[in-house]
Formats: C-alpha cells, sequence, structure tokens
DNA sequence: CGCCACGCGGAACTCAGTACCGCCGGACGC
DNA sequence: GCGTCCGGCGGTACTGAGTTCCGCGTGGCG
C-alpha cells in the first residue's frame, strides 16, 4: 500500500510536476481512498521522502552505541548511513534530487529533515563534549560541517546521474572536516618531531619544488 | 499597513496561539481587507521573519563590496550583520524565538530563511576558493560552520531573553570558527635573512592549504 | 472635466489536511 | 452456526491557506 502510493505518486509527479499533481490523482491512480493517503504520509510531502525516517532511527541507534570511538568519527561514521540509503537506489535518488531542486516547498521540507539528522548528530557530539569549555558550541559547528561536507559529495554525486563513487567522494569530503576539527594537541615545539614538520626554504625556490618536498615531508596529503 | 498587520498578528499569536489564529482573525484586528495580507506577506509564516529580505539584501550587498579582506573573516562580518538586526529588537527577537521554538512550522520556515543566508555566504566563498582543490566543499563547510556558531550564540542569547551581550557571544563562537580553519602553517620566521622563510605545518595538514601558505610567503611564483 | 493607474476590498475557487461516521472482513466466545 | 468486537478502509463534510478575478474609490495628469 505505501509502495503502491509512493509509486503512483513519483509517476504523476515525474510526468505532469509536483505542485500539478493532486493527492486525489495519486490515489485514484494506486486506487485507494484518499482518506488512506494520509493514514501512510502526514503530509503530501512526505510521500517523496518514504525512507528518511527509518533512516534517522537508524542513525539515533547507531549513536546510542558504545562511545568509545573518537566523537568527530563516529558522526562521519553516522553521516555515512545516510548516503548508504540514497546508494541503495541511486535511479530513484537521482530522480527525487531533480524532482527536489526545482520545487520549492521540497526544497524547504528537505531542509527540516537534514535539519533533523544535523540535530541528532550535534545531541550526540553535545554528550560527548558535555563539561568542556564551549562543548555545545563545538557540537553545533562540527555537526553542520560534517551535514555540509556530507551533502556536498552528496549532491555532487547525485549531479553526475549517480554515476560516479558516492562512498569515495563522501570519505574524502568528511576527511577534510576531520583534519580541520583534528584535536590541536601540540603546540609546534612541545609535540615533538613526530607531529610537526618544519620546511626552510630560500625566497624564490620555485614552487613545485618546494611542493615536492612537503609531499614527502607530509605523506602526501 | 506592513507595521498595523504585523502588530495585530504578533498580538493574537502571542496571546491565542500561532496555529489557533486564522488570517482572517489578523486583518479583521487590523481593519484591513483579507487580499491585502497576502499583497505584503506572501504566506502566513512571512509575517513572522518581516525583516529578513532586507537583512539578506543587506547581506549580499555587504558580500558584493570590494574582496581585499580575507574570505573567512568577511563572512564572519556578514553573519554578524544578522546578528545586528536581531538586537535591534531585543524584546521582539526574543518573543518571535519564543514563538517559532514552539510552532514546528515556524521552525520548519526558519530553517528556509537560515538556509538562504547560508546559500549566499557558501556562494561568496565558493567564489573566493574557485580554481582551489576541494574550493566548492571547503566554501560549503566553512559557511555552514559560521551559521552553525552564529546561531549557537544567537539562540543562547535569545535564551537568555536578550540580557547579556550578544555581540560578544557571537564574536567568541566566530573566533572559535576562524581558528579551526585558520591556515594551519604558521610563518614562524619570517625574518632574518630576507631572503628565506621557515613554515612549521602539523603532519596531515592537506597539502593544498600549505601550499597556498607558501604562494603567499615565497611571493607566488 | 475626463481619463487612467493603482492600491484596496470582496467574492469565489482550489487544494491540503482533519474530524467523523459507516462499511466490511476476520477473530473470538458461546 | 451465530452474534459480537475490532481494525483497516473509504466517503463526506469541514477548516483554513493561498490564488484569481473583479469592482470600487482616490489621486495624479492632460
Amino acid at each position: 500500500m505505501r509502495d503502491a502510493l509512493v509509486a503512483a505518486a513519483f509517476r504523476l509527479f515525474l510526468e505532469r510536476g509536483y505542485e500539478e499533481t493532486t493527492v486525489d490523482d495519486i490515489v485514484t491512480l494506486a486506487g485507494v481512498g484518499r482518506r488512506s493517503f494520509f493514514r501512510y504520509f502526514p503530509s503530501k510531502e512526505d510521500v517523496v521522502f518514504p525512507d528518511h525516517e527509518r533512516c534517522l532511527a537508524d542513525m539515533t541507534a547507531f549513536l546510542a552505541t558504545d562511545p568509545d570511538d573518537e566523537p568527530v568519527r563516529k558522526v562521519c561514521d553516522a553521516a555515512r548511513l545516510v548516503l548508504l540509503m540514497y546508494a541503495e537506489n541511486p535511479a530513484f535518488s537521482v530522480q527525487r534530487y531533480r524532482l527536489t531542486r526545482r520545487v520549492p516547498g521540497l526544497r524547504a521540507y528537505e531542509l527540516s529533515v537534514v535539519s533533523r539528522y544535523e540535530r541528532a548528530l550535534a545531541g550526540y557530539l553535545r554528550s560527548r563534549y558535555a563539561g568542556g569549555r564551549d562543548g555545545a558550541l563545538r557540537a553545533d559547528v562540527i555537526a553542520a560541517a560534517v551535514v555540509a561536507a556530507h551533502n556536498n559529495a552528496l549532491r555532487s554525486w547525485l549531479r553526475s546521474d549517480g554515476k560516479g563513487d558516492a562512498e569515495a567522494m563522501v570519505d574524502h569530503a568528511l576527511d577534510q572536516v576531520r583534519t580541520a576539527f583534528a584535536e590541536r594537541s601540540v603546540p609546534a615545539v612541545t609535540g615533538g618531531p613526530q607531529d610537526v614538520v618544519v620546511i626552510v626554504s630560500r625566497r624564490g625556490t620555485p614552487l613545485w619544488r618546494v611542493v615536492r618536498e612537503l609531499e614527502a615531508a607530509l605523506g602526501r596529503d
């Protein structure tokens, strides 16, 4: 029944447009009563994102497991759960992306969904950073950065019609965030030679030569 | 007329609740026709955020001025414009905050407003980081972090009934973001003999970040 | 004085979402 | 076998947001 409604809705949305399709059109095509539509989907927008509720539950369950991991790594792994849901049905995800991009109402609804993920991540980080100075601030900022990085990679994957390697793109994006928010434990001198590299170069040195030196010293990014 | 509608709307929203107030109630209290309400506000939600449209225009105008500044500093300053708008009318802002917090529809609408600010910041950063490796990703992440930090400080100020020093709180929050995304490579000794530059960098720093620092230090050769 | 533009009000309409009721088929006890 | 309860489903009517169309007054202008 749910699936039949989703299928009927997407057929009409794609061939006629979202706002030009009424709930009555959907239920008559699916052959069910109008009342049943709102039994399964609290609003017309919900039929476009039928699996986010389950994904959000999965994420909160994942964040509730043992918190031995490093907090930032944990929320990055949690964000990857969302990508997996999108990657399960690439064709469906791409269609939905195109639909969402051109309908303002759906964009607004997607924002509310994304914010629920972000709130879940921020809530986890707040509990992990509780007590620290600016813990809540740090939690909110990191959650927002993780979500932004994830969405950046996800959208560029969706724009390429799901052709590229979504997981690699998201991994790369999240790595950028991880390094930006890495614990900055060591000042340059006391950190010891393991953490810090010092490069002395003459002004006027060709850039490529310094870069080659850097690649070797820093471990190739 | 606009102001009369906003005043009437907030009187009813506060004494009766948002969803319990219809547009007809507002226009009869304001003594105008129903049609005129939708002339000034495209939706019922817009009357709750009457000044965001102007603020968004101010922000884009500010970002369009000469880009000599450092990009992250520039978007932080742009975010401060939003705070100034809130700080102009503390009482009104606090009332609106309480109203928004308890009405899901208004929270969703606020998300769409915030995302427009975030998109403005991200668009500016994308143009500044164009050409760099992962420029768009870096732009999106920094924009999200700046918005999250701003909102964190703003909301804690609103929760304190507008009693604290809002600007100081936002400055502190944005400083945290600035240092997190500050170029991690520090020219430790730029003086000495004029033809030598020393760069100290953490292992794991993204290569492009160091390279950009090098370009500046070595004279962009 | 006539004309036009424009801001405003009002009536009627569409559609999302809700409340209420009536129907039917299957489970259960007697 | 039969009455009864129950839960999923459909239909009807309603509220309220947002839109469209039209008609009215007023103020500026030739």
